[in-house]
Formats: C-alpha cells, structure tokens, sequence
DNA sequence: ACCTGAACACCGTTCAAGT
DNA sequence: ACCTGAACACCGTTCAAGT
C-alpha cells in the first residue's frame, strides 16, 4: 500500500527559457504547489504528503516551498479550499426536495470518488465563503420548501452535519464489519430483547441505505413544519 | 498553549516494596498507561502525546511503554475506549423523546467539557461494542416511540451522526467566526436574494440554538412514521 | 526573487543489552 | 518479564548561502 505509485513521477524542472513571462512564470507557483499537492494526497492519503515528498513531485528540493507557502498547514488549507471548489452544485431546477437530495448525493459521490480528498476536506477549517454556492443552493430550496429564514438555516446546518458525518463514516468504516460485526452483538450482555432485530441492523449497517433514509428523515421533519 | 502544566508532574516510579502484589504490582500495567494517555490528552490535546512525554509522566523511559502495548496507536484506541466508556447513560424512564435528547445532550456536553478527549473518541475506530450502552438505550427509546426494527436503526444512526458531526464542529469551529463572519458574506456575488436573512444566520451561527433545533428537527420526521 | 545544503529539534520504532 | 541506551529513518522548519 506505500509502493511507489505512477503519480510520483519526479517531474524536472524544465527551464522553459521561451519568451513567455519574463523570469516569474519559470518559477514555481502557489497553484502548481497546490494541484501537486491534492494529486498526491488523492492518490496516497494525507499520510504521503510530506514537504519533501511533495518538492520532489514538483522537482524541487522541499525548502523552496516556503517561497510559496508559509508553512504545511497553508498548503492543507490550500487544498482543501481547492476541493471544496470542485465539489459539484445541481442547478436550482425542480422540486426543492430533489435539489437537495441531488446536492447531497453529489458530495457523497465525491467522497465515496476520492475519499482522501474528502477528508482533508472535511477534515480542514475552510473559509466558510468557499461553500456559498452550496449554502446559496441549499437555502434556495429551503426557501422555495416554504420555510421561514430561521429554519432554512437550521435545515442547512442540519442536512450539512448529517451528510458530513456519513460520508466520513463511510469511508472510514468501508470493509470494517465484515463479520466480527455480529460479534459484540451476541456477547452483548446489556438487555436487548425489545429491540433485537434493531441493533442487528445497528451492527451491520447498509451505507446506501442509511445515507438515503436518514436524508429522508430529516426531510419528512421539514415537511411537518411547512405543513403548520 | 505549549507551556508546561500541573499534569506533567514527573512521577518518578516509586519502587513500593511493599507486601502488596508479588512483583507484577512494581511494573506499568496497561491502565496506568491509558489513563496517563488520557490525562496527558484531556490537558494538552492530542498532539501533546509522544512516546517520550508518556514515558516522562510515568517516570520511565519511552521504550518500557512498548512492553505493554505495540505502538502508539494502540495507546490511542484504549484511550478512545476509556473515554467512550466514562461517557453518561441517563436512565431508561420518561418519555422516549425526553430520554433521547437526554442521551444527546449527555454527549454533547462531555464534548464541551473535555473537547481534546472527545475527539479522539470520535476520532478513532471504537469496537462497537463500547458503544453498546448507548445503542441500547437509543434503540429502547425508539422502540417505545412505536417505530419498526429499521426505522428504529435509521433514527439511531442518523442522530449518533447527527451529534457526533455538531459536537466536531462546535468545538473546532469555536471562537472563530467573531468578526470575520460576516465578510464572506457581504462579498457574496452569488445570488442570495430570496435566502439573505437565512445566509446571515449560517454565516454566524448560534451552536446551542443549532443543536437543539436540528435534534428537534430529526425526531419531528419520526413522529411522523410513528403517526402514519 | 527564488532555490539549495546543511543543520536543528523533534518524531515512532528497532535492537541489543542489562536485571 | 520488564526496562534502558543508542541508533535508525524519518519529520517540519530555520538559517546562511548561492544565483
């Protein structure tokens, strides 16, 4: 799992002496660095970005990074704003009830996609105006869903935390409970008799599953209010 | 923050010949070691916890910790154990809703007390069993709220998510929206016409006021199974 | 302005040695 | 069985030096 992989191919500088930029567009850039940087990371996992390694991948000695970045953390911060920037956003057509949904299975299909990326996104303190056009789209159907400005915005927080904590759950938890999940379950001690078939399904849960009805739970909770 | 406190008092390993345990009483036990992680944790976060440091609190030199467990992660689990275990259980009477939000807010407020700690349990893959406790009191709840065996898994697993995602997120996020809140804001080109009032309480959000409305927000969608 | 080499102060962990 | 000392292979980062 840490053998060398394609994406670390040690890329030498190439001088590049055409008449492009004068002598700016030679040197490295906060972007490249960055770019570099969240190839790595998708690729290995955080654990595989080091200062060196990553001067290594731009062709670089890891010292010349600091020309661009203050320190590691102003990368991370980098990368993670750079994610959050890919990350899709459905058009505002629709039921308001598929818009969101739409836009929660969007993030979902990233992180199940690029997992590694996912969570140093999510992981990271990012500049909340990076996720406006989320929190713009979110509030939008929130909005046409009837409710007034104070439950939008407890709606977002809400649906924003759940999908947040499944999605990281899920890729953290992925081939876990393959079979010593009954295990705790039958020792278990504690008194389970009414709710057996529960924590069964509580030991060995379905992601898809739980990702949609969960979703759907808090939803069906915003229905009742609109209904008031 | 780096400054030395009074939980680093260098224990020096007291010989204690006494008749007590034969000699395995004299050496570390994996408990000692544990609870030195965990104080060590709760004082000065996860960061503060190196091998040396450990060995220092415990009047040993870093290598003897190895004789009782293989490495530093191992040391994290235990404590992520610990921590979960010493988490509060409220008693199964009253009303299924009121036993729920007790259960919840027991957590959350172990997470404002102790932050450090908690993130490490929430951080760390716990067997499920630790949990057992509080899955089954969720699950009796919700079994009393007159929900199906699926429906019953689902609201567990959507609220546990829900909690351990607003916990993460207030105590990282705390103390910094102060001013800089309403800057992403105010620049926002996207457009935020019908949803300003909303967008300007998620820019500035109010972590009490969320997590208890987001709570209320979940267990509404299951009133409604429940009446269906 | 940008990059390098050497060095510093750390890590977790291995290993051989002590009792 | 348990602990120690020295060492290894790493880290992020500082600093003086080169161009």
């Amino acid at each position: 799992m840490n053998e060398p992989t394609g994406v670390t191919q040690k890329r030498i500088r190439t001088p590049r002496k055409g008449p492009g930029r004068p002598a700016a567009g030679e040197s490295l850039t906060p972007q490249e660095v960055t770019e570099a940087a969240l190839r790595l990371i998708l690729a290995e996992g955080e654990g595989a970005l080091t200062m060196r390694r990553l001067g290594e991948v731009l062709g670089v000695r890891a010292m010349a990074l600091y020309n661009h970045f203050p320190n590691k953390e102003a990368i991370l911060d980098a990368v993670a704003s750079l994610a959050f920037a890919s990350m899709p956003v459905p058009p505002d057509k629709g039921h308001w009830r598929t818009r969101i949904k739409g836009l929660c299975f969007g993030i979902r299909g990233m992180a199940l996609q690029q997992p590694n990326v996912f969570r140093v996104a999510m992981t990271r303190r990012v500049p909340p105006e990076k996720a406006l056009p989320h929190i713009a789209a979110a509030l939008s159907a929130f909005a046409d869903a009837g409710l007034p400005p104070a439950a939008q915005a407890v709606a977002y927080q809400t649906v924003r935390l759940y999908v947040r904590a499944h999605c990281l759950w899920e890729i953290e938890e992925l081939g876990v409970h393959r079979d010593g999940a009954s295990a705790g379950f039958t020792h278990a001690t504690t008194d389970l008799s009414k709710t057996a078939a529960a924590a069964k399904m509580v030991f060995a849960p379905d992601p898809d599953r739980q990702f949609e009805a969960g979703l759907d739970l808090i939803l069906r909770g915003l229905q009742v209010s609109k209904e008031r």
